[in-house]
Order: C-alpha cells, then structure tokens, then sequence
RNA sequence: GGAGGCGUGGUCUAGCGGUUUAGGACGUCGGCCUGUCACGCCGAAGAUCGCGGGUUCGAAUCCCGUCGCCCCCGCCA
C-alpha cells in the first residue's frame, strides 16, 4: 500500500507503509507522523500504551527520515478526520518501525512550500523535487507526453528515434559539438531539432511521424528558454497547412481534456503574420485582453502637429493604444510610460487624457480641432476616463513598442485573466528577413520552409515580400509550436538557399543528401513542433520552463546540482586531439 | 554584447544614515503536553548584513568595483 491509499474500507486491515517523515507532531504522550511518498499521505500514530517500546524509536523520527512502518489501518476518532488529505477518514496505528534512513536538517523545508531562492533549489534539487508543486509539476508533465503518444498513435503517428549526434548545420542557432574520437579534428554536433531527419522519413513513406525529442541549441538562456529542450516533434506527407494546424490543435484538445478535463474549443482562430503585427505589434499575440493598437493614420492626416505630419510624409503611421480608466495619470506615470517607450527604443510617447469632465488634456489640444479631436477620440473607441498612448513613425516600429506597451499594461492593470488557455495559429509568416549586422536575407522559419505557391514568382526579385507557409501555435502570448509545409524539390529548394546567400556548392557540401533526397520520390510533406516544456509550464501556471524540468540549467547554463560544464582531464582532451587555449 | 532588479542566522524576510545589543516567522536544539494534523506552550542556540574599497564622527543602509542569482533586449533557422 503506498501513503495516498488508505481509505475507509481499509480499516482493520494491517499495512506496510513506506514513505519520508512528512511532518512529525510529537503531544509527549502522542505522537503523529505525517508520512509521505509520492501517491499521498497518510497520519501514523505511536501510542506508548499500545507500543511503549516503539515510542522511543518514535521519539528519534525527524524531517524527511525514510521509515517503514507495519500497522492496523483504523478509523479516526469521531471529531479527528481530517476532510483535507485523502486518506483523512483513517490513521495507521504503528506495530512496526524500522528506520531505514536518517536525514540531516534538510537546507530546504520540503513540508511547506514557502518560496526558496532558485539557486538553492536547483543545488538541492532532489529535496525540491520532493515538494508538492514539483511533483505535480512532473506528473502532469508525464500524463501531457502520454497523452500525446496515446493521440498520436491513435492518429496513426509513428514513434521513430532519429540520432542525437548529427552534423553541424551553417544556419540557425549555434551548435552544441562533440568532438569525435575516431576522426580527430572533427566534430558532431547535438540536433537542434530532427528537421532533416523528419523530413527523410517522408520520403522513405513513413507518412506520419512523432517523436518526443530532445533539442539543443547553444543561446542564452531565458525563463522559457533552455539549451536542451523538449518537442514534440511531427511530421505528415501528402499534407496541406490545414491538415497540419487541425491535427496539432486536436492535439492540443485531447491532451487539455484528458489531462486536466480543460475544453479547448477547435478548430484555433488562424490569424495572419501581418495582421498580428498590425494588432498586438508581435507575432505571438496574448488575446486574453484587449487594449489593440488601432492605426489612426487617416483621421490626423491634415493636423497641424508636425510629429503626425513627419511619419505620415515619410510612409510611416500614427497609431496608439486606449489605456482603459487611466486619464488620472499623474505626471510621474505619464513619465514612466515614456521610460518604458524609450527603453524599447522609442524616442518618445504621447499621452492624452480624456478627463471625466470632457477635457481633452494632451499637447495635442494645441494642434488639433475640436472636430479632430472627437474624430481621434471616436477612431480610438476611447470613453472619458481613458489615456491614449500614441506614437507616429515607421508602422512596423511603432507597432512593436506598442505591442510591448500593452503587455505591460495588461499585467499591471491587472486584464490578464490567468484562468483561460487562449490558442490561436499565425500563419503567413514572410519568407525571409533582412539581417542588418550580416547584411543579407535570411530565413525568417527556417531554410526548407516553402514559399507560398502564389508568391514563388517573386523569390528572385522581391524576395521580402514572398510569404511562406509557414505558421506558430500561440498560446496566451508563448509561441508554443512552429512548423511549416517543407520544400520537396530539389530546384526550389536551390533558389531558396541561393536567396540567403547558401551556394549549390555549399548547399551541396551541407545538405547534398537531403537534396539528392529530394531526386528519389520525396512526396510533399510538412510538420510542426510543439514545445512540451512551454505547454507544460502554462498549464501547471507557472513562469519559467525550469518547474517542469526535473534537472534545468540556471541562466548562465549551469546544472547547480551536479556542476556541469566543468573542465575535463587532459587526458580526455589528447584522446580527442584537442586543446584549450588560454 | 547591452539595460535593470536582488543578495540580512539553515530558510523566507523586516530594517534602507544614528532609537539596532540587526527585529519577526519557519526550521533546529532542550523542557512540558494523550487526539494532533501549519499541534500548542516555555526556553535556547544560531548573522564577519555576498565580497573588496570609498564617503561619513557614524554604513546592513549612500557611492564605486567585484562575485552570484533572476528578469528583459540582442541572440534563439
């Protein structure tokens, strides 16, 4: 029997329980142990009328002490149940004790789940994983990946490994090496996703496949960033978009549902990259709030403010956002907003309070009509009590620091509803971006994207303005899954790279044998990757992909646990013929 | 690479230029307690206020540097 089992039809039986020293409330002429596994608790009790010589083992039982305890499962005494724990109706009255291990005053408390700097956490990582909320955090994690192998299977998906030590690849994040023994001077490099081996299996027939895989990519880290990371990785032949996006979100669905018995409506709102930049200034909008950016452009076109009539003149755009009751702004929160405007590059915000009385309180009151005024007032949707903040400038640019703006604003007026799951897809992301430090395009998703077929005509000409079909799931603002209908041809294939500057020597160097791949039947196909440790972590509600991870790295790459990276014998380095400088 | 925040007994924190002999809670240790369940009551131990330098009559408190951690931008096909 574990501790999360004993209930009231259990009573009369003997038990063995095993678990840790939970809790220990020793009345002198009583004593409680709250013991502890992974399925529960259950309340054992020494009684030195019953069992004198237990009591004084019992006396000795400390925090998180590992024991092994035989008794009679017993109802409560009327009054004592405990309606919070699910064992609460009964106790287990101890015959047996065996101690089977002490422990020293944990660095931790792993009895009450008060908050313990992080550092600390992930040093004593084994002890935090004892607590509550990492346990939970952990099985639901576990019932997410059997949920999705359970789908998926159902779905007719294939579970198929692909290596872990691959080639370096010229594009995307850096690379994670592993120099190789047995040809000195070279190097494997840990997959930052199964992309090309996913794509492979397409053309070897395997028309739908999954994988849980671990990735790796050598960035920075962040709250949601890891440098190994877990996807769920999927692939379909013989696929549209469509296909893809309405099997990921039934996905999503059944794993919501049978997880935690959460409805998630499908299909998904599919919404354009260009819209979602034009909306919410990012491509990953948080649709749990309101408060869009709304392009006033047209009602300023003939003001007298030189600010409006400069962006207007040079192509740009006036738009803002409608701060909702905050006209009361006072002076210091008006500059506060600037601050934030200007760290996100800005050069300025304005502002404009609609007072409860009607007034119109901004510089703009000086440049504009009343008529103009009601038309900006109207255009915003704006009611009295409201604070606009409007910026003019380069659309695009403007858009983004609103986009950041509002997210603020949404967390510190409070808007943001933690409850809901909103999903959501934006497809139609651009091919390509222009990489201003390179000065060259580059692939916005990633090299064997496909373009759009209607705007395959221009990857030569205006390659900025070729759409691919490509697209990310959203989930309250995370991007939480990326994919795309992948090229098949080799020809096409050759003028995408040749675009970001990949010539067919080096494409042929680096991925020949995708390319040749592409010679022998590849049949169209097209994937998508959600990421389990973000789904996990929005789900469990908490802020950082580290909770759902048994063993993450701290910020700077560190496991605190266990000391990784650390430097390696030199002996280990002249096997693999190599040296450190410095 | 850049910007910001934090660092006070084992843990979480209060104090933010003098009222501090650095306060509280949890934990730990000792005593009392037979129905507790965040047990209760009494008592005790436990802190070079991350580290180094400076300003000052006086620094946990202000300044500079440094280390560690977190968050964000860049980066993350």
């Amino acid at each position: 029997m574990t501790c999360g089992d004993a209930r009231a039809e259990h009573i009369g039986s003997t038990v063995v329980l095993n678990g840790w020293v939970h809790r220990r409330r020793d009345l002198g002429g009583l004593i409680f142990i709250d013991l502890r596994d992974r399925y529960g608790m259950t309340q054992v009790v020494f009684n030195p009328q019953e069992k004198p010589e237990l009591f004084a083992q019992a006396e000795k039982l400390r925090s998180e002490f590992v024991i092994s305890v035989t008794g009679l499962v017993r109802e409560r005494p009327e009054g004592a149940h405990n309606a919070n724990i699910a064992t609460g109706d009964v106790e287990v009255a101890v015959n047996e004790l065996e101690i089977l291990n002490t422990c020293k005053t944990p660095p931790i408390q792993v009895a009450d789940n008060s908050s313990v700097d992080e550092s600390l956490r992930l040093k004593f990582r084994f002890l935090d994983l004892r607590r509550s909320r990492m346990q939970e955090n952990l099985i639901l994690r576990h019932k997410m990946a059997k949920a999705t192998r359970d789908f998926l299977d159902k779905e007719g998906f294939l579970e198929i490994e692909t290596p872990m030590l691959v080639s370096a690849t010229p594009e995307g994040a850096r690379d994670f090496l592993v120099p190789s023994r047995l040809s000195p001077g070279k190097f494997y490099a840990l997959p930052q996703s199964p992309q090309i081996f996913k794509q492979i299996l397409m053309v070897s027939g395997f028309d739908k496949y999954f994988q849980i895989a671990r990735c790796f990519r050598d960035e920075d880290l962040r709250a949601d960033r890891q440098p190994e990371f877990t996807q769920i990785d999927m692939e379909m032949s013989f696929v549209s978009r469509d296909d893809v996006l309405g099997v990921s979100e039934r996905l999503m669905q059944y794993v919501f549902k049978t997880v935690m018995n959460i409805d998630i409506p499908v299909p998904f709102h599919r919404m354009s990259w260009e819209e979602s930049m034009n909306r919410f200034g990012n491509d990953k909008p948080d649709t749990r709030f309101g408060m869009e950016i709304i392009d006033v452009t047209e009602h300023v076109k003939n003001t007298e403010f030189q600010a409006f009539n400069d962006a207007i003149g040079s192509g740009g755009a006036v738009r803002g956002i409608v701060l909702p009751g905050c006209a009361g702004y006072s002076r210091k929160q008006l500059d506060e907003l600037t601050e934030f405007a200007k760290k996100a590059g800005a050069k300025g915000i304005l502002s404009a309070a609609l007072k409860e009385d009607g007034e119109f309180k901004s510089v703009l009151s000086k440049y504009l009509s009343p008529e103009q005024i009601a038309e900006l007032k109207t255009a915003f949707g704006a009611k009295d009590g409201d604070l606009l903040a409007i910026m003019a400038g380069e659309a695009m640019f403007i858009s983004a620091i609103l986009g950041k703006l509002r997210l603020e604003m949404g967390k510190r007026l409070n808007l943001i509803d933690k409850g809901k799951f909103n999903f959501l897809y934006v497809v139609d992301f651009p091919m390509y971006k222009y990489n201003e430090e390179e000065k060259r395009l580059e692939t916005e998703h990633h090299p064997f994207t496909s373009p759009k077929p209607e705007d395959m005509h221009l990857l030569e000409t205006e390659p900025l303005k070729v759409k691919a079909d490509a697209y990310d799931m959203v989930l309250n603002g995370n991007e939480v899954a990326s994919g795309s209908i992948r090229i098949h041809s080799r020809d096409l294939q050759k003028r995408v790279f040749n675009a970001i500057g990949i010539s067919d020597e080096e494409a042929e160097e680096k991925f020949g044998f995708l390319l040749n791949t592409f010679e022998y039947g590849a049949p169209p196909h097209g994937g998508i990757a959600p990421g389990l440790d973000r789904i996990a972590a929005i789900a469990a509600g908490e802020e950082t992909i580290r909770d759902v991870i048994a063993f993450p790295k701290n910020t700077g790459g560190d496991c605190l646990m266990t000391g990784a990276p650390i430097a390696v014998e030199s002996d280990q380095l002249k096997i693999l013929k190599l040296k450190v400088e410095g």
